[in-house]
Order: C-alpha cells, then structure tokens, then sequence
DNA sequence: GCCGATTGGCACGAACTTGTCACATACTTT
DNA sequence: AAAGTATGTGACAAGTTCGTGCCAATCGGC
C-alpha cells in the first residue's frame, strides 16, 4: 500500500485529489500550507508527494528545496501541481528534479494515471545517505532500518545482506553473487551462512519478512510491496 | 548515443523537433506519415519514438497498436503529441500505454527535457535480461514470466522450455531438438518428461496454454498471438 | 582477560523440483 | 469401426535446495 501526501492551498482540490486517490486504493495524507508539508512528508515519509506550486507563504520551491535537504525525505518523487500553460514554472520544476507535473485544471483520471506511474517507476531509488524502498528505509551510518516508521536494529553482516538485496532495485540476486557482495567469497562455497543470515534477517523483518523472497535454484529477491 | 525516431506530418514541427534534437546530441530519424514510421520503426529500433496522434492516414493509434504488436519495436518508449489541452485522447494514448505526451504548442525545452527523462528512465527497463514476444515476457535472473501483466512463477526447467520455445520464433521445435536442447540428453530417448513438462508449463499459462501448440508427429510450436 | 554479541557452519527435516510410469484420452490409419 | 500410435494427465519416488535450531569460534568493549 502506496501513502501519498498531497499540499494543497485550495480545499476543493485537496478534497478532488485525495478522495481520487482513496478511491485507488492509497492512503492519504494532506497539509494545507507549504510549511505543515515539510513537516508531514518528515515525520510519515510518503511514497510521492502531490505539491502545488502557487501557495501563500511557503511556496512549492520552497518546499521541494526543504524535502531534497533532509536524508529521509530525500528520494521521494514530488509530482508539481502548476497553473495551466505555465511552461516557465514547468521547466523550473523540472531542472530542480521534480519528476513530473500536472497542469491545472487538470482530470482526474490522468492525475491517477500519472501517480500509478510515478510509483512504479520510482519504486526503489538509492540516496546517499539512506536508502528507501516502499516502507523500507536504511540508515547507511547507524545501521538502523525503519519499516513502517518502526525502528530495527541489524547487525552490520544483516545491514550489509539486506542493503545489497535493496540496492539491487528488485533484480533477483544469485546466491553465488550475494555471497561475493556480501561476504567477499570468491569461490562458490558450499554453506549455509546465507540461508542463516536471511533467516535472522526476516526474524527481525516481522511481518514484513516475505519482502525478502526465496528463487529456489537462483537466489533471494527484495521486493518491499509485500 | 541515442537514436529518436520523429513521425510527423508537419513539416515545420518535424524539423524543430529533429534539430532540437541533433543539438542535444541525439541521431534522429523521421517519418512523415504513419506507414513510414512503422517501416522505420521495424528497421531501425530506435530508442524513442516521438509520435504525432494527428495525422493523414494511418493515425498515431494506429502505428502505436502496430508497434506494439512486433517484438522487436514492442519495449521502445513513446512520447505522443497531442493538441494542446486534449485531454481525453491523452488518457487514451496513457491507457493504451504510452510513456508520456507533450501538447502542441510546446516549448522544445520542455521537449528536451522530457525525451531526457524518458530515456533515462527506460534505460534500466530495457536489457536482454528480458526475452519478448507479444503478451510474453520473459526475465532471465528471477525465472519469472509475464503474461499480459500477470506474473507466473516457473521453475528453472520449465522456463528453460518455454525460453526455448520462445525464442525459435514461431519455429516448430521437433521433440528431439527440444530434448537436446533443454535436457541436453543425445539420444532420442523415448521418455515422457518432455510432455510431463510441457503440461506443467500450460498450466501455469492458464489461459494462454493455447501458446504451446502441439504439432502431433513433429513437436511443439510457440505462438504468442493466442 | 572476561563476557555478551555476533558470526559461520553443521545436522536434520521440510519443501520443492523433476523424471518416470501407468493409464486415459485423442488422433490416424486401415 | 477397430486397431495402432502419440499425447495428456495424475501419482509417486528420488533428488535437490532451503529453513531452522544449535553450537563453537570470533570479535569488541570494558
């Protein structure tokens, strides 16, 4: 399940926009003004976030700039909500690294269109200093992972295993190749230390530990939408 | 280098864009009908193919449905022109699967930009690990097919078999050339594993077991178009 | 050096894959 | 229509791979 921010000055749209997305499926999450959006996209971490760029206040650059400064909501795909035919705004967005926009008044039925993509195409990319996956996020430095806002503490061989099955963008990886990355064994050596490591490494995944899935015969997958 | 593909019946339009373009580096190639651009299409395989909806003739639906049909010019993105606020025939060209639209008039910065993003986005998309053939798609490392959308688990055999099947491109596979091929067994063993393997395979196509075609006497013939 | 945490590896059972057989079914020939 | 041949199907046993509990070696902080 895909949580989804939307900024917005003007009640109608927010209202327009956010039932829209219910209807699809994704949860909702909505902030009025520019400053209650950094700080909401900060504490739940959204998978995308719907940001009108005309606001009162903090406008919409200002926000995206405050959200491409904190590590956790770095990698987030921002979708621009600009005024009709306003290309100079547009390309703007798009030179700040926005990934998409929408003129307004816009359809519905586009804006859902646009969403559905931009989560699939963004759907694990890697910051520098931390990594995010769907609810997933790894903290290179303080070897923490936080699923679902929840805090788990790893070993650095468990960091290590389940950054490379991150990293890998839902590229199935081959026991001989996790092996290499992980441990540093060159030669195909007959062990069961990773079938061990990922065991202890879904322990403490929870409920969550089927994000890492079994290729019998190739190797293990991370895929963090259950 | 990427190569795009401009199919255009504007003269004027085809040459903004082509230029534009050779600035930013690219190879281009141009269509200036539906008909043409198909033809190009198929030869060449270029890495993106810009395509005006509006058009004398065969119309942009009309060649987006041809590509999509061939398996060679099946994976290449599209960006569609459309008249500018015509929103229902961009739904339709996102709902038939385009990657993106632009509405004329545009600015061939904007233009820029979004060929940019498409083929940067498409590029990890796009690889041999993939194998291709109408509503089939086959990934190499995760033993994963697609079918129309729907994702099939298969075991290593029963994906080396239809890999096979696959990729003899509608050539009958006689039984022999099948059993050497996937088993690497030599002689003609008179064995029922192929067919055992082959019943296995149709279901988990489910409906699209019609695919693996029995040719009685001779072997197994694969043929993606139902 | 001591102690808890971490790590690698093994034994064993569970789960999955796969080749084969017996039999049913479908097609071909006479 | 009957006999003959080829393929489909369900069941099974052997082989393979994976999950899990446990233990010993190692590491790092105190």
């Amino acid at each position: 399940m895909h949580t989804v921010l939307v900024v917005e000055d003007e009640k109608d749209i927010l209202e327009l926009v956010t039932l829209n997305l219910q209807r699809q499926g994704y949860k909702t999450l909505t902030a009025a003004n520019g400053i209650e959006g950094v700080a909401q996209a900060k504490a739940s971490v959204p998978d995308l976030i719907i940001l009108d760029i005309m606001m009162p206040g903090k406008d919409g650059y200002a926000v995206f700039k405050d959200l491409k400064e904190d590590a956790r909501t770095r990698g987030i795909p921002v979708l621009m909500l600009t005024a009709k035919g306003d290309v100079a705004h547009r390309i703007a967005g798009l030179e700040l690294g926005v990934e998409d926009y929408m003129g307004k008044p816009f359809s519905p039925k586009e804006l859902m269109l646009r969403v559905k993509g931009l989560l699939k195409r963004t759907k694990s990319v890697a910051t520098d200093a931390s990594i995010r996956a769907g609810d997933f996020l790894l903290e290179r430095n303080s070897l923490k992972a936080f699923v679902a806002g929840q805090q788990i503490d790893l070993t650095a061989t468990e960091f290590k295993l389940l950054r490379v099955l991150i990293e890998s963008g839902g590229t199935v990886m081959e026991r001989d190749a996790l092996l290499r990355e992980v441990w540093g064994f060159s030669d195909t050596t007959m062990t069961r230390t990773l079938d061990t490591h990922v065991k202890r490494l879904r322990e403490k995944l929870g409920k969550h530990a089927v994000c890492v899935r079994t290729l019998r015969g190739v190797g293990y997958q991370f895929n963090p939408n259950v």
